[in-house]
This record gives structure tokens, C-alpha cells and sequence, in this order.
DNA sequence: AACTCGGGCAACCGCCTAATG
DNA sequence: TCATTAGGCGGTTGCCCGAGT
């Protein structure tokens, strides 16, 4: 594994690329485009293979790429991405123009992940390691794991409550309106961008965070005392105008066909571990949906100031709303990723693990529920929206 | 000056997925 | 439908180099 010393095998030359072979390399690649990466090395009379070549311009010689240190501001969004995204660097990297994922991957592994350690904080959770050592692997990862799926669960739902709210508002085109329905998640999202025409995209999804973040901090001083009932919210949930979690079926539920409450249903409904599973990755999936949007707002942002090179960070942490930066909400956003894996973690690894964890999911759909709650009582045009 | 050690980074490996036949 | 192939991704590691002794 890793990097051999320099020597060749099957014909084939390994280890670090000469300047020759960059020169080479970079000419084919400027008149012939890469074209099949596996027929590139041939054409091009270099004694590598194509998956070597691929590498060698994606990461070093690709002319968009910026090298050099990182800024301080792009470290920040590093760790804000990676507070949302975990180790998924190519994703982190589409966000980050001019940087590589193995770049990023790297300074992550060789600044910022000592840089959290040294300040307390567990670079996988996001949290305080006071409490993330208890379970120093395996559990931890898979806490963050769901904590971030629940937080993307928890935008999405609100996002398409807020859809039904503004659907309200809008008097659908008849002739237009071909989505089937109940829409996809993805229509969802475009429908909002839709709906709410004549306001960037970007600031609709952010402000949406900030909803989401108000809503999982609104605990009372009385919950804090409980591990595991972090969150107050109005009695009673409330069920989701539309598929609260889009297209999951009872069908789909498995055993519980006749409950028809799903993840949705109330602290009472309990979910089997095959369930748990399947509705995981069922989120998964659609969090998958929502978080590009999301992202890519954040490249909208950039795309949208007139600046250059570094700045567009600058301007994409500038002023959003009246009082609430962007870098605010994103530090908001990772403050509920630490205290929802601080749930998480207190449950996982005790005498009933995947209990509490089922629990943890219900009450995760309770939390959503309430956070539709939440969303749905608010006026359009109040802090949330 | 010589040696050791550790950090940083480039590059490779294995796995996964989508495309193709 | 299945097998094969290419591309992409994340994890890992060997080499280089500077700092410390």
C-alpha cells in the first residue's frame, strides 16, 4: 500500500512523476483532451497507467487548481463542511473551488484534525472529546453518521413543509404544474426555488437553516438536565402536511404496516432494528437530495459577488439577514451537530443500545415533527422565514 | 556535521458504482 | 441479466525535508 519507491513493474514506472513526464502529460492533455485514461498513457507515450496519469492532473497539473497554503477562511469551511459532510472529501472538494480533495483530505489530516484535537474537540463528532472518548471509534463515527443525517432529514422536512405553506399562498397553474404528487423530494426543493422566485435560491435554503437551528435550540433549561429529551417542543407532534419522510411507505415499514405512523408516528411508535436500518438508509438517500441543493447554494453564493480569487469566502460569510452572517448559521449548525451527537452518543453503547437508538430515532421524528410545528406557526416573514 | 525524528504531501491500493457489451 | 471495464473515491503509506539533538 501507499507509495512504492520508484521502479518499474509490467513496464509500467511508478513513484513521483518527473518533470518530463508532467510536461508530457499536460501537452497531451492541451491539444487531445484525456479523452480514456486508460488509452492516455499509451497516445501519449508515457510508461504509466492511466488511473496514474488521471491522478497526476486532477490533484498536481490541472491548470484550475489553486496550491499553496490554505486560508484561513477555507480552513473554517473545511471544518464547517466537514461538520456537515464527514469524510466525504470529493464532496467537500466540488465546494471548494481551486482545491483538490486529496488536497483537502490531506490538510485535514495533517492541520486541521490535530488543530480540533489539541482544542478539545473530536474531529469525527465535532464535539467536545470529554465526551466523545467514551466511545473513541465505531460508535462515535456512527453518531456523527446519524447526526448528520438527521440534521439533513430535519431541513428537508422543512423545506417541504414550508412548500406546502407557500403552495397555499401560490395558485398553481394548472397547465404547468406536471410534477406528479405527491412530489419527489427533489421536486420539492426545486418547487421552493420556484415559489420563492425573485429571491437568490441560496438565501431561501439558508434562512431555512437558521429555522432548523431555532427549532433544535429551543430547549428548555429543564431538558438539559435529560441526555436523552434535549429537545422541547410544543405537546402533541404533529404530522407532516406531505410524506414527512418522503415516499417511505408504511408498505415499506416492514411489521408495521397498520401503525401508519412510520418514523412519523409518536414517541410511542417503536421501530425494529431491521427498520432502523432500512429507514437510515432511506434518509440517506434523500439527505443526499437536499445537501447538494444546499451546497450548491454556497457556490451560488460565490457565484454572485463579483469577487475574486479568495474573497468569495469573504462575501459568502457577509451579511445574509439583518444580524445573521452566514458564518453564524454554519457555526449554529455545527453547535446542533455537537449537541445532537452528544445525544446520540449517551445512548449508543449502553445496556440497550439499539433501544435507546430506535428511541433516539422516533425521537428525532418528534423533533421533526416539531420542527414542522414550529415552521408552520410561523408567520411568513418572521425571523424564520 | 551527522544523525534522528516527525510532519507533510504525493501517489498508490482496494473498493464501489455506473456504463457498456 | 450478467460479466466486464473504466472512472471515481476514500484510506493508507513511503519518501522527502526541515527541525531538533
Amino acid at each position: 500500500m501507499g507509495r512504492s519507491p520508484s521502479f518499474k513493474k509490467e513496464g509500467l514506472k511508478r513513484g513521483p512523476w518527473t518533470a518530463e513526464e508532467d510536461k508530457i502529460l499536460t501537452a497531451y492533455i492541451q491539444e487531445h483532451g484525456h479523452g480514456s485514461w486508460r488509452a492516455l498513457p499509451e497516445k501519449a507515450g508515457l510508461q504509466r497507467c492511466g488511473k496514474s496519469c488521471r491522478l497526476r492532473w486532477i490533484n498536481y497539473l490541472r491548470p484550475d487548481i489553486k496550491r499553496g497554503e490554505f486560508s484561513s477562511q477555507e480552513e473554517q469551511i473545511i471544518i464547517q463542511l466537514h461538520a456537515l459532510l464527514g469524510n466525504r472529501w470529493s464532496a467537500m472538494a466540488a465546494h471548494l473551488p481551486k482545491r483538490t480533495d486529496n488536497e483537502i483530505k490531506n490538510h485535514w489530516n495533517t492541520h486541521l484534525k490535530k488543530r480540533l484535537i489539541k482544542m478539545g474537540i473530536d474531529p469525527m463528532t465535532h464535539k467536545p472529546r470529554a465526551d466523545a472518548s467514551i466511545f473513541p471509534s465505531g460508535p462515535g463515527k456512527s453518531a456523527s453518521n446519524l447526526t448528520h443525517m438527521a440534521q439533513w432529514e430535519s431541513a428537508r422536512l422543512e423545506a417541504e413543509a414550508r412548500l406546502v405553506r407557500e403552495s397555499k399562498q401560490v395558485v398553481p397553474n394548472p397547465i404547468q404544474r406536471k410534477t406528479q404528487f405527491p412530489p419527489t423530494s427533489g421536486q420539492l426543493i426545486n418547487n421552493i426555488a420556484a415559489a420563492t422566485s425573485g429571491r437568490p435560491r441560496c438565501l431561501d435554503v439558508l434562512k431555512a437553516w437558521q429555522g432548523v437551528v431555532a427549532g433544535m435550540f429551543a430547549f428548555s433549561s429543564q431538558d438539559l438536565g435529560s441526555p436523552t429529551s434535549t429537545l422541547s417542543f410544543p405537546n402533541g407532534t404533529v404530522r407532516a402536511p406531505v410524506n414527512g419522510l418522503a415516499g417511505y411507505t408504511d408498505g415499506e415499514m416492514g411489521p408495521h404496516k397498520s401503525s401508519s405512523t412510520g418514523l412519523r408516528g409518536t414517541a410511542s411508535t417503536e421501530l425494529d432494528g431491521q427498520d432502523s436500518l432500512k429507514c437510515v438508509d432511506h434518509m440517506s438517500n434523500q439527505m443526499e437530495e437536499l445537501e447538494e441543493k444546499i451546497l450548491d447554494s454556497f457556490v451560488e453564493l460565490q457565484h454572485v459577488t463579483d469577487s475574486a480569487g479568495d474573497a468569495w469566502f469573504e462575501d459568502s460569510f457577509r451579511i445574509v439577514n439583518e444580524n445573521v452572517p452566514l458564518a453564524d448559521i454554519m457555526e449554529d449548525l455545527s453547535g446542533a451537530l455537537i449537541f445532537n451527537s452528544g445525544v446520540l452518543n449517551s445512548s449508543i453503547g449502553d445496556q440497550k443500545s439499539i433501544e435507546s437508538c430506535n428511541d433516539n430515532m422516533v425521537e428525532n421524528s418528534n423533533c421533526w415533527n416539531s420542527v414542522l410545528n414550529f415552521v408552520n406557526s410561523s408567520p411568513y416573514g418572521s425571523p424564520v422565514f
